[in-house]
DNA sequence: ATGGTGGCGCGGCCA
Protein backbone atom coordinates (compact mmCIF):
# COMPACT_ATOMS: atom_id res chain seq x y z
CA UNK A 1 0.00 0.00 0.00
CA UNK A 2 0.97 4.15 -0.80
CA UNK A 3 0.81 6.45 1.67
CA UNK A 4 1.27 9.79 0.70
CA UNK A 5 1.48 13.19 2.24
CA UNK A 6 0.67 16.45 0.07
CA UNK A 7 0.59 19.95 1.29
CA UNK A 8 -1.80 21.44 -1.58
CA UNK A 9 -2.12 25.41 0.10
CA UNK A 10 -5.80 25.97 -0.62
CA UNK A 11 -7.53 22.41 -1.92
CA UNK A 12 -10.15 24.98 -3.76
CA UNK A 13 -7.33 26.22 -5.95
CA UNK A 14 -5.68 22.29 -6.61
CA UNK A 15 -8.27 20.22 -6.51
CA UNK A 16 -7.71 19.26 -9.74
CA UNK A 17 -4.31 18.41 -9.73
CA UNK A 18 -5.09 16.42 -6.53
CA UNK A 19 -7.31 13.94 -8.43
CA UNK A 20 -5.41 14.14 -11.58
CA UNK A 21 -2.32 13.04 -9.26
CA UNK A 22 -5.03 10.40 -6.82
CA UNK A 23 -5.74 8.87 -10.28
CA UNK A 24 -2.27 8.35 -11.40
CA UNK A 25 -0.45 7.61 -8.17
CA UNK A 26 -3.17 5.39 -6.34
CA UNK A 27 -2.34 5.81 -3.34
CA UNK A 28 -4.41 4.10 -0.48
CA UNK A 29 -3.86 6.86 1.83
CA UNK A 30 -3.14 10.76 1.43
CA UNK A 31 -3.07 12.64 3.94
CA UNK A 32 -3.34 16.60 3.03
CA UNK A 33 -2.37 19.66 4.75
CA UNK A 34 -3.21 23.65 4.14
CA UNK A 35 -6.64 22.97 2.95
CA UNK A 36 -8.09 26.29 3.91
CA UNK A 37 -11.45 25.53 3.91
CA UNK A 38 -14.38 24.96 6.22
CA UNK A 39 -15.60 21.38 6.75
CA UNK A 40 -18.96 22.30 5.13
CA UNK A 41 -17.49 23.11 1.67
CA UNK A 42 -14.90 20.10 1.87
CA UNK A 43 -15.25 18.53 -1.69
CA UNK A 44 -16.68 15.13 -0.29
CA UNK A 45 -18.17 14.40 -3.64
CA UNK A 46 -15.57 14.92 -6.34
CA UNK A 47 -13.37 12.51 -4.26
CA UNK A 48 -15.97 10.05 -3.70
CA UNK A 49 -16.21 10.28 -7.70
CA UNK A 50 -12.59 9.37 -7.48
CA UNK A 51 -12.99 6.56 -4.89
CA UNK A 52 -11.63 8.42 -2.22
CA UNK A 53 -13.34 8.86 1.00
CA UNK A 54 -12.83 11.75 3.09
CA UNK A 55 -12.38 12.77 7.02
CA UNK A 56 -11.50 16.36 7.73
CA UNK A 57 -10.48 19.40 10.00
CA UNK A 58 -11.10 22.68 8.43
CA UNK A 59 -11.37 26.24 9.05
CA UNK A 60 -11.35 28.99 6.62
CA UNK A 61 -8.78 31.26 5.14
CA UNK A 62 -5.68 29.30 7.02
CA UNK A 63 -4.01 25.68 7.61
CA UNK A 64 -7.00 22.86 7.70
CA UNK A 65 -6.00 18.92 7.32
CA UNK A 66 -7.39 16.14 5.60
CA UNK A 67 -7.15 12.18 5.21
CA UNK A 68 -8.09 10.79 1.90
CA UNK A 69 -8.31 7.67 1.74
CA UNK A 70 -9.60 4.37 -0.43
CA UNK A 71 -11.44 3.17 2.16
CA UNK A 72 -13.11 5.50 5.21
CA UNK A 73 -10.66 5.91 7.63
CA UNK A 74 -11.89 4.77 11.58
CA UNK A 75 -11.89 6.17 15.01
CA UNK A 76 -11.07 9.07 13.95
CA UNK A 77 -9.69 11.96 15.75
CA UNK A 78 -9.23 15.82 15.73
CA UNK A 79 -7.94 16.82 19.29
CA UNK A 80 -5.09 16.29 20.87
CA UNK A 81 -5.27 16.13 24.70
CA UNK A 82 -3.95 19.43 26.34
CA UNK A 83 -3.70 21.07 23.13
CA UNK A 84 -6.15 23.72 23.26
CA UNK A 85 -5.77 24.65 19.99
CA UNK A 86 -8.12 26.51 17.11
CA UNK A 87 -5.73 26.16 14.55
CA UNK A 88 -6.34 23.15 12.00
CA UNK A 89 -3.88 20.80 12.61
CA UNK A 90 -4.22 17.25 13.35
CA UNK A 91 -6.20 14.69 12.00
CA UNK A 92 -5.27 10.81 12.61
CA UNK A 93 -7.69 8.10 11.73
CA UNK A 94 -7.07 3.90 11.08
CA UNK A 95 -6.84 3.12 7.60
CA UNK A 96 -6.31 -1.15 6.52
CA UNK A 97 -4.92 -1.64 9.91
CA UNK A 98 -2.88 1.50 9.84
CA UNK A 99 -2.89 4.23 12.22
CA UNK A 100 -2.24 7.46 10.19
CA UNK A 101 -1.35 10.97 11.69
CA UNK A 102 -1.70 13.61 9.63
CA UNK A 103 0.31 16.98 11.00
CA UNK A 104 0.75 20.42 9.68
CA UNK A 105 3.08 21.39 12.02
CA UNK A 106 3.55 24.93 13.19
CA UNK A 107 5.15 27.12 10.52
CA UNK A 108 7.18 29.19 13.39
CA UNK A 109 7.78 32.37 11.17
CA UNK A 110 11.51 33.69 13.21
CA UNK A 111 13.24 31.97 16.01
CA UNK A 112 12.47 33.27 19.10
CA UNK A 113 9.33 34.87 18.30
CA UNK A 114 5.97 34.31 19.74
CA UNK A 115 5.09 31.97 16.88
CA UNK A 116 8.53 29.86 17.15
CA UNK A 117 7.84 29.15 21.07
CA UNK A 118 4.22 27.93 19.73
CA UNK A 119 5.48 25.80 17.26
CA UNK A 120 8.04 24.00 20.38
CA UNK A 121 5.47 24.37 22.61
CA UNK A 122 2.83 22.50 20.47
CA UNK A 123 5.40 19.71 19.26
CA UNK A 124 6.02 18.58 22.61
CA UNK A 125 2.56 18.10 22.99
CA UNK A 126 1.55 16.69 20.19
CA UNK A 127 4.54 14.08 20.72
CA UNK A 128 2.98 13.18 23.68
CA UNK A 129 -0.31 12.34 21.85
CA UNK A 130 1.87 10.39 19.54
CA UNK A 131 3.06 8.43 22.04
CA UNK A 132 0.07 7.88 23.47
CA UNK A 133 -1.34 6.60 19.81
CA UNK A 134 1.92 4.33 19.67
CA UNK A 135 0.60 2.28 23.00
CA UNK A 136 -2.65 1.60 21.05
CA UNK A 137 -1.76 1.06 17.69
CA UNK A 138 0.94 -1.56 16.69
CA UNK A 139 0.95 -0.44 13.19
CA UNK A 140 1.62 3.79 12.77
CA UNK A 141 2.89 6.37 10.66
CA UNK A 142 3.57 9.81 11.33
CA UNK A 143 3.14 12.11 8.10
CA UNK A 144 2.77 15.86 6.78
CA UNK A 145 4.37 18.88 6.46
CA UNK A 146 6.76 19.04 9.88
CA UNK A 147 7.90 22.28 8.77
CA UNK A 148 11.28 21.28 10.11
CA UNK A 149 14.36 19.87 7.77
CA UNK A 150 15.18 17.11 9.81
CA UNK A 151 19.57 17.83 9.02
CA UNK A 152 21.49 19.29 6.63
CA UNK A 153 20.76 17.38 4.10
CA UNK A 154 17.68 18.15 3.53
CA UNK A 155 18.84 22.21 3.06
CA UNK A 156 19.75 23.86 -0.37
CA UNK A 157 22.54 25.83 1.75
CA UNK A 158 22.86 24.95 5.16
CA UNK A 159 25.25 27.43 5.91
CA UNK A 160 22.65 30.30 5.08
CA UNK A 161 19.98 28.91 7.16
CA UNK A 162 22.13 27.78 9.48
CA UNK A 163 20.04 28.39 13.16
CA UNK A 164 17.35 29.83 10.81
CA UNK A 165 13.35 29.36 10.98
CA UNK A 166 12.93 25.01 9.64
CA UNK A 167 16.33 24.44 10.59
CA UNK A 168 17.22 25.50 14.48
CA UNK A 169 18.34 23.08 16.59
CA UNK A 170 15.53 23.54 18.72
CA UNK A 171 13.21 22.48 15.89
CA UNK A 172 15.91 19.95 15.32
CA UNK A 173 15.49 18.61 18.96
CA UNK A 174 12.10 18.84 18.84
CA UNK A 175 11.73 16.62 16.01
CA UNK A 176 14.32 13.71 17.14
CA UNK A 177 12.34 13.85 20.48
CA UNK A 178 9.50 13.08 18.26
CA UNK A 179 11.65 10.18 16.28
CA UNK A 180 13.11 8.74 19.77
CA UNK A 181 9.42 7.46 20.64
CA UNK A 182 10.58 5.06 18.00
CA UNK A 183 10.04 5.98 14.52
CA UNK A 184 12.24 6.26 11.37
CA UNK A 185 12.08 9.13 8.91
CA UNK A 186 11.35 6.50 5.80
CA UNK A 187 12.97 8.60 3.38
CA UNK A 188 16.20 7.38 4.69
CA UNK A 189 15.41 4.22 4.93
CA UNK A 190 16.59 4.16 1.49
CA UNK A 191 19.16 6.07 -0.95
CA UNK A 192 18.49 8.78 -2.06
CA UNK A 193 19.73 11.78 -5.00
CA UNK A 194 21.64 14.41 -3.17
CA UNK A 195 19.68 17.85 -2.79
CA UNK A 196 16.22 15.74 -2.74
CA UNK A 197 13.53 18.71 -1.13
CA UNK A 198 9.79 18.59 -0.68
CA UNK A 199 9.12 22.66 -0.57
CA UNK A 200 10.64 25.27 -2.69
CA UNK A 201 9.78 28.97 -1.66
CA UNK A 202 7.63 30.40 -4.56
CA UNK A 203 9.99 33.37 -4.73
CA UNK A 204 13.21 34.26 -6.37
CA UNK A 205 12.88 31.18 -8.84
CA UNK A 206 13.68 28.41 -6.28
CA UNK A 207 12.25 25.49 -7.91
CA UNK A 208 13.95 26.17 -10.62
CA UNK A 209 17.26 26.70 -9.10
CA UNK A 210 16.44 24.13 -6.46
CA UNK A 211 16.60 26.17 -3.83
CA UNK A 212 14.36 24.07 -1.63
CA UNK A 213 14.18 22.17 1.78
CA UNK A 214 13.02 18.51 3.05
CA UNK A 215 9.76 19.43 5.34
CA UNK A 216 7.44 16.72 4.26
CA UNK A 217 8.29 13.61 6.17
CA UNK A 218 6.85 10.48 6.36
CA UNK A 219 7.78 8.66 9.68
CA UNK A 220 7.08 4.62 10.51
CA UNK A 221 7.21 3.08 13.87
CA UNK A 222 9.55 0.03 13.94
CA UNK A 223 6.52 -2.78 12.55
CA UNK A 224 6.01 -0.07 9.67
CA UNK A 225 9.16 0.50 8.64
CA UNK A 226 9.80 -3.24 8.44
CA UNK A 227 7.02 -3.06 6.07
CA UNK A 228 8.75 -0.07 3.78
CA UNK A 229 10.03 -0.89 0.32
CA UNK A 230 10.42 3.14 -1.11
CA UNK A 231 9.95 6.29 -0.21
CA UNK A 232 10.26 9.19 -2.57
CA UNK A 233 8.94 12.95 -3.56
CA UNK A 234 6.86 13.42 -6.97
CA UNK A 235 8.35 16.70 -8.17
CA UNK A 236 5.83 16.85 -11.08
CA UNK A 237 3.21 18.51 -9.76
CA UNK A 238 5.73 21.22 -8.23
CA UNK A 239 6.89 22.51 -11.96
CA UNK A 240 3.01 22.35 -13.11
CA UNK A 241 1.32 25.81 -13.62
CA UNK A 242 -0.15 26.91 -10.16
CA UNK A 243 1.77 24.63 -8.73
CA UNK A 244 1.66 24.11 -4.50
CA UNK A 245 4.89 25.40 -3.34
CA UNK A 246 5.43 21.74 -1.93
CA UNK A 247 5.58 18.11 -3.64
CA UNK A 248 4.21 15.22 -2.83
CA UNK A 249 6.24 12.30 -0.62
CA UNK A 250 4.83 8.81 -1.14
CA UNK A 251 5.98 5.49 0.68
CA UNK A 252 5.31 2.38 -0.14
CA UNK A 253 4.78 -0.50 2.23
CA UNK A 254 4.27 -3.98 1.52
CA UNK A 255 1.31 -6.09 2.31
CA UNK A 256 1.57 -7.22 6.73
CA UNK A 257 2.22 -10.75 6.65
CA UNK A 258 3.72 -10.71 10.28
C1' DA B 1 17.26 43.95 6.85
C1' DT B 2 14.41 43.63 2.80
C1' DG B 3 12.18 41.64 -0.95
C1' DG B 4 10.99 38.38 -3.97
C1' DT B 5 5.44 35.10 -4.88
C1' DG B 6 1.03 33.03 -3.83
C1' DG B 7 -3.67 32.33 -1.26
C1' DC B 8 -7.31 34.61 0.91
C1' DG B 9 -10.15 38.32 0.23
C1' DC B 10 -10.12 43.21 -0.42
C1' DG B 11 -6.33 45.26 3.99
C1' DG B 12 -2.97 42.93 5.68
C1' DC B 13 -1.77 38.21 7.43
C1' DC B 14 0.51 34.01 6.72
C1' DA B 15 3.86 31.14 4.63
Amino acid sequence: MKIATWNVNSLRVRLPQVLDWLAATQPEVLALQETKLPDEEFPVAAFQEAGYEASFSGQKTYNGVALVSRTAAQSVIREVPSLEDPQRRVIAGTVQGVRVINLYVVNGAEVGSDKFSYKLDWLEKVTAFVSDQLREFPQLVVLGDFNIAPDDRDVYDPELCRERILCSTPERQALRRLLELGLVDTFRLFEQEPESFSWWDYRAAAFRRNMGLRIDLILANESMARRCTACRIDKGPRALPRPSDHAPVIATFRDDTR
